[in-house]
DNA sequence: ATCTAACGGAACACTTATGTATCGTTAAAT
DNA sequence: ATTTAACGATACATAAGTGTTCCGTTAGAT
């Protein structure tokens, strides 16, 4: 039942649904889980967002010896890739409502954003050490720039499916080497 | 009473209140005007959201002959200022909701986004007629990158207000400059 | 001064969601 | 086979919002 729940708070969440708005009627419903169950396993609803938070925790990939730009890639594939949009639209909405719902906002930034950061860094940081990557550069910046631009191409719905893995690697060329000429 | 109404769905959204979530009850309450004389004026939530969009235009800046960066700094400074934070967040809040209110997310996109996004791509063809910009550079791409970087950046609660224009510029700067060696 | 349009207050029926409680059933463990 | 824990169905009181109606009041235009 657990996964089911959890899984079908994604479903709805996705299909446009919002943290505040979502009734544990509907959830009932379409689940076809009685509402008195959900009331036993769950004192609150936040409670549920909690574990649907915890459901969609990410395995981050480990870097390779490849390329830093191959490296930044594959870690932007992980933040979001056309598979598990569901995942996606949850962080959406819990960004979105984060003033409604602020514990869950934190648990989420611990244990998705923080991590994911992490690992980000660790990849501009080895992108440093090959030279690839200037030794000046913000990582903080260069990380926030990246991740946010797929972000908002998830979000902004003119971009569909497949064109994910071609646009991540051409907002990687761009980011790295530049729109002033040479 | 309009500009009185729309101003508190402003603030109320801006507050943390989500667009299916926010009442008229609430409404009523906050500005204390009678429910009874939104309902004569308005004949749905969708179209009193409708002019409180219409209520957020901005007018966009004249391109100056100063440098690219410049220009494009003072068009990233229109898309949302710590001034206008209000605004931000309802715009925020319709991309959100936007599956719940398909009639509203099209008249934000025509209406806001699209002359924005025109102006943009604009100063980022003026900025390759001066060759500051190489002119095989992807002009949807690069207006993609600089907007969502910012509009990131205001949502994620860890920037504010008088930090915004120096991330604007060092954003501006990261992308112009590139990250790898020259 | 009077007319009129716009407003506020209050009430209405209806819908939806919350949180709790009771009771019967089912399935798994021993 | 019997116990037990978890589930489904139903009902309940409570709360909040919707959309509409009726009526009294008020401010501005003429």
């Amino acid at each position: 039942m657990y996964t089911v729940i959890c899984d079908a708070v994604l479903d709805l969440v996705s299909g446009g649904a919002t943290l505040s708005s979502l009734s544990l009627v509907r959830i009932s419903r379409d689940t076809g889980i009685s509402r008195n169950s959900i009331y036993r396993r769950w004192k609150s609803k936040e409670q549920l967002y909690s574990d649907v938070v915890k459901s969609i925790e990410r395995q981050l990939p480990d870097l390779t010896e490849l390329s830093a730009r191959e490296n930044l890639f594959v870690m932007m594939k992980t933040f979001d890739g056309a598979v598990e949009r569901s995942k996606g639209r949850m962080e959406q909405a819990i960004v979105a409502e984060a003033q409604n719902f602020p514990d869950l906002h934190e648990q989420y930034l611990i244990e998705i954003v923080a991590p994911f950061d992490h690992a980000m860094k660790l990849a501009i940081r080895r992108g440093k050490e090959t030279r690839e990557i200037r030794a000046d550069v913000d990582e903080n910046l260069l990380a926030e720039v990246l991740v946010s631009s797929v972000s908002a191409g998830m979000s902004s719905n003119h971009r569909e499916g497949q064109d994910f893995e071609s646009a991540s690697r051409r907002i990687i060329d761009l980011v790295f080497d530049g729109v002033s000429p040479k």
